[in-house]
DNA sequence: GTTGTATTTTACCAATGAGTTATTTAACCA
DNA sequence: TGGTTAAATAACTCATTGGTAAAATACAAC
């Protein structure tokens, strides 16, 4: 029930019963029962991912007969990578570089105190579109 | 709290007013009333947010006088960005599956014309109905 | 010292989340 | 019909979360 989408996949994902779900679900769909089975919890409680997982569009389930057949919409994964990608360089860059940027900043507000700072290299072009805050 | 880390990592993201405090401090390191001030929330729970990000990894926090200054610490994105790319080829795919499906039913429809088309490919039964295990 | 500023901590609250058992719905089979 | 299986729903418990106001802590400046 979380009002945006990437919300309501990062808390889907926050669950490793979940996690394991679509894990699962990567090797092909799925029935209930079958979904159910390695876990300790009752079918009940599996229900309750499974809706979880369903209303953030990570699954899909259609009928057959009895059973409930499940199937993965990784589709919401992608906007969830895009979004952690805007941040790779911060892992990906030697500490040297960053380093050299913060450096940089700090010698150019030593220069012009009164401009505003630059914004980081990779962050220019790819704001965050959502989240903004109030 | 959580056991995992990819679990803390996650349920940190899931949280617009947490994502907006990375997104800032991407700009570069900031202090606690700097982060607060585009909230209208008070300070004790962007306080509360930002434990909850460093528990995750996801942020530092250095000491500056009476300041706190906030620094990004990206390295758990990794690992988050790197499990979510397990699923990379079932979002990239869905294309060419929604495109090979159209084009089976222009076949179908053009080798019988009167018929229904069939159901789309995600839940229809891939065999009759005694292909369950039991 | 006292005062002021930055931040955390301490209760406290309402809402949500994850789990349970028990009941109900839906579909098949005999 | 009735019986069985698959799955969802209902009703409940308990822990966690996100927010608040108020008090406490840490440091700087006077």
């Amino acid at each position: 029930m979380p009002a945006d989408k990437l919300t309501a996949t990062f808390a889907a994902l926050a669950d490793p019963t979940r996690r394991a779900i679509l894990g699962q679900l990567a090797k092909g769909q799925s029935t209930v029962t079958e979904l159910a089975s390695p876990f300790k919890m009752t079918l009940p409680a599996i229900s309750k991912h499974l809706k979880v997982l369903e209303k953030a569009g990570l699954i899909e389930r259609g009928r057959d007969a009895q059973w409930r057949p499940c199937r993965l919409k990784a589709k919401p994964l992608e906007e969830a990578a895009s979004w952690i990608d805007q941040y790779r360089q911060f892992w990906e860059e030697s500490f040297d570089r960053l380093d050299a940027y913060l450096q940089e900043i700090q010698r150019q507000e030593a220069e012009t105190p009164a401009a505003p700072s630059p914004a980081a290299p990779a962050f220019t072009r790819s704001e965050p579109t959502d989240d903004r805050p109030q």
